[in-house]
DNA sequence: CGGGATCCGGGGCGATACTG
DNA sequence: CAGTATCGCCCCGGATCCCG
């Protein structure tokens, strides 16, 4: 279970649909770095655990929107949290590493 | 940094260590499933990134204490949120993911 | 007891090409 | 536009051996 939530492309999907609907190509333009089919699998795997819904709309060209049930949007707030302390910490655990290094980590590259 | 603090074992090496430090093999105990070596690569991730301290005992036989800092623990808060998320909803979501699987999604093996 | 080093297999994941 | 199919690489992560 949690490597399904843990997962990293879960994570931004849910928080990038916060809110309103979203189609393919804003989700796909609205994640950096994502490729088409991590986005495809991600969504499936998504849809399938009923975290969000899947609508097709019959026209040309085709649309077809995600948005999240009521459980994604519970998971959200988790999420958010999670990102909330990512973005208010980040800075001291970038610090905390780059102590590490110095600390002679990588001892053997010093030669 | 998504990835990281998302990073299933990293996640449960933290709820496992909320609280109490605890020894190595403590931990290996305390988490299912994990490997050494990824218990291993886990704590010096984290310790690196200033979540726990890592503290050695000169006894024998040895002896050591992982124990979340101050920034460990409050990402713990994050981290139980989530841990509590996937706890009250996992039912929920393995019901919609059979759901699914009965709707057809594997439609060849029902030959 | 608490790890580090190495080997290695499976799969996560990206890139590309094609379809409706 | 919204995917699917295929290929191939890389790295995660488990198993094993060994050391302090």
């Amino acid at each position: 279970m949690l490597d399904r939530i843990g997962d990293k492309w879960s994570v931004l999907v849910v928080s990038t649909l916060g809110g309103e609907p979203l189609r393919y190509s804003d989700l796909h333009a609205s994640i950096p770095g994502i490729s088409q089919r991590m986005l495809t699998v991600t969504l499936k795997a998504l849809e399938r655990d009923g975290l969000l819904t899947r609508t097709a709309y019959p026209e040309v060209p085709p649309r077809v929107e995600y948005e999240l049930t009521d459980l994604g949007r519970s998971l959200l707030d988790a999420v958010m949290a999670l990102a909330g302390w990512a973005a208010t910490h980040h800075e001291a655990v970038a610090t905390s590493r780059r102590d590490h290094e110095a600390s002679g980590v990588g001892r053997a590259k010093a030669r």
